[in-house]
Formats: C-alpha cells, structure tokens, sequence
DNA sequence: GCGCCACCATACCTATGAGTATGGTCTCCG
DNA sequence: CGGAGACCATACTCATAGGTATGGTGGCGC
C-alpha cells in the first residue's frame, strides 16, 4: 500500500503560501488546502486551531521573507546605484503574485495591512538610499521613491498593464 | 399605518452603487441592500432575475458616470493644461472610494476590468492631452500620462499613504 | 507485545448568501 | 365595486466554508 500521507504544520503553510500568491486571501480555503495536500480537514485542526491562525502565519513568513529580500538587495550591493534600481526591479518582477495578493488582502485586513506598510517602509528606504548616491536630495529622494514604488504596484490596478513599460524609458523620467 | 415601503430599479442600481463604494464588491448583498432599503429580497427578484443582472447594471452605471466625468474635463477645459491637470487630481480624490472598488473587482471580474480597462483609454488620453499642450512629444506624453495614473491609483495599495503628498511636489517631478 | 500518542478520516453542526415558490396587499382601471 | 397586475413578505432550498467531535491507524518506547 502507498504509505499514508503525513503532512507537517510547514506544508501547510507552504501550500496555503502559494495559494494565496496565486488565487488571493479569499482563494486560501482549508478544503481546497487539504485536497492539494492529499488529507482532509481534520489534519489542518490538529496542526491549526482555526483560519486566523494560519493566515497569522503566513504574514509572517511573507514578513521574513521580505525582509530578507531587501535585506539581500542591500547586502549584494554593487557599487553602481541604477544597477541597484535595476535589481530592485528585477526582484519587483519576481514577487509580483504573492505581494499583489498581500496588498489586496490588506485591503480588509488591518493585520495585513500593517505588514504591507512595515515592509515598504524599509523597501522605501533602500530605494531612497539608491536615489541619494544617484545625486538627489534626501526629500525629494523620499518622494522619488514613493513615486516609484506608487507606480509600481498601481500597475496591479491597471488592466492591459503588464509593467513592461515601466522598466526602461519610465525610469529615466523619474530619474530627470 | 406608515405607507408600505416600496423601491424602484434604480433605488436598488444607486444603494448597490454606494454599497460597491463602501464595502467592496464583495459587500454587494442582496439581503444587506434589502435591509438598508427597508424591504426583504422578494423585492430584489422581482426588479432583476439575478444577482449578476445587478452588477452588470452597476458597471454600466458606472461607465456612464466616468464618461460623463471626463467628458466634463474636457469640456470645461481651461487654456492652462496646468489648471486642467489639477482638475483630473481633484476629481480623482472625489472618485476614489468608487474608482478603488472598481479595480479591486476588476482583479476577479474580467467584465469590471474589461470596464476599467476602456474607462482607463480615455482618461489616459485626456491626461496625455495635456501633457503634449505643455510641450511633451506624443511618446512621451502616453508614458507619463501612464506613469502619473499609475502612481495614483497605486496609492490605494500602500498604506499609510493618503495621497496627500502625490499634490504639487510629486507632480513636479513627473512634469520635470 | 502492548499501550500510548501523534496524526488523520469521517461525520457532523453552523452561518451566510444566492435563489425559488407562493401567497398576500395595494392600486388603478373599467 | 371588483378583478388584474405590480410589488413585496414569508418561508423555504441549496451550496459553500469554517469549525467540532469522535473514532480510527500508524509507529515508537517500555
């Protein structure tokens, strides 16, 4: 017989992770979990003790991972602040599902709204740190900053929008 | 006896509208709409067949209103594209609670973001419009236009971000 | 070998929201 | 005055999703 599928509190955690990045807040379902997992719903109330719990902990691990992305963009830092900005983007273009999905869920979520806003206040200071070296003052540093990042995710909210312009010819002006 | 409530279409079109501006798509409900309009869903099925009925009368409502709205910018058109910009900013803090609801369906209806998708074309051309009126080619007129969309609509998903500071020194730097 | 405990399945309850069926009431018109 | 139709209330069904209760089944220590 095929061993009996056993799942830890992590795969959980994992799949709902994934779920979230792919179908939002409202696509983490604990059935529809258990089903891809290969067990039933009694698995995840012993591991959780209910919903609430479960999602605690995956602004959590989008918390750390966050962290240690912006972390790693300070870390690996090239001389060269544009080639930052372009790793900044690069990396944006990467955690585009799962950070769309935290910022649609902080927006009836004040748990996850407080996330969102801890994270970009750290991301918006590294970018502002870039624009600095790039000769900027440190207010209007701050301001490019916000107008990059704004733009950014306001790309999430424009249909027929896929970013791809943003990358290039639309950093220069932002950067004149 | 006080005389027995009665509503029209319109009266469960206009609550639904509010209610799509205040609580989200998903807080279009037949039996809150029923409750806030002093009458129960018998009412709802008799006026439409269903629920989608109502939404799709609500995204037609709202296509009708944004046209009307940017018609009026370009109507009451001053000579100073300046002033006409300040305009857009200032009709769009009066839109927002509306036009925010309408993205976050639009993530999960492709009829919403087919509606917003077309609503955008126009406004990205009214903006674009004056951009090229203060000397920017056609190019990158379109690009800037996006970018300033963008930017704006991208403040609905960073908390702690009221918009207030995207005014006059942030449109500095996008007119730079 | 035996019991214990981690772990899961099964079967339930509950709340919510869409949708339906049917009967009642008001109003207007002939 | 009497019926017809517009309009709504009441009382259901049904599906989904969270949550609970309880009874298994596996492996590991003694």
């Amino acid at each position: 017989m095929t061993t009996r599928t056993r799942v830890a509190r992590r795969d959980w955690i994992e799949a709902a992770y994934q779920e979230l990045a792919r179908a939002g807040e409202r696509g983490v379902t604990i059935n529809a979990l258990a089903a891809r997992l290969g067990v039933t719903k009694g698995s995840f109330y012993w591991h959780f003790t209910d919903r609430p719990e479960l999602m605690r902990a995956l602004l959590d691990r989008w918390a750390h991972e966050r962290t240690d992305e912006v972390l790693g963009l300070s870390l690996g830092s090239t001389a060269d602040p544009r080639e930052r900005l372009r790793r900044i983007q690069a990396l944006g273009r990467e955690i585009a599902p799962i950070d769309r999905a935290m910022r649609l869920w902080a927006q009836h979520e004040p748990s996850a709204e407080e996330a969102v806003r801890h994270a970009d206040r750290a991301l918006l200071g590294h970018i502002a740190a870039c624009l600095e070296d790039l000769g900027f003052g440190g207010e209007d540093a701050r301001l490019r900053a916000r107008l990059m990042l704004r733009s950014w995710v306001g790309g999430y909210l424009m249909p027929g929008d896929d970013g791809s312009d943003l990358s290039e010819p639309t950093l220069e002006i932002l950067l004149a």
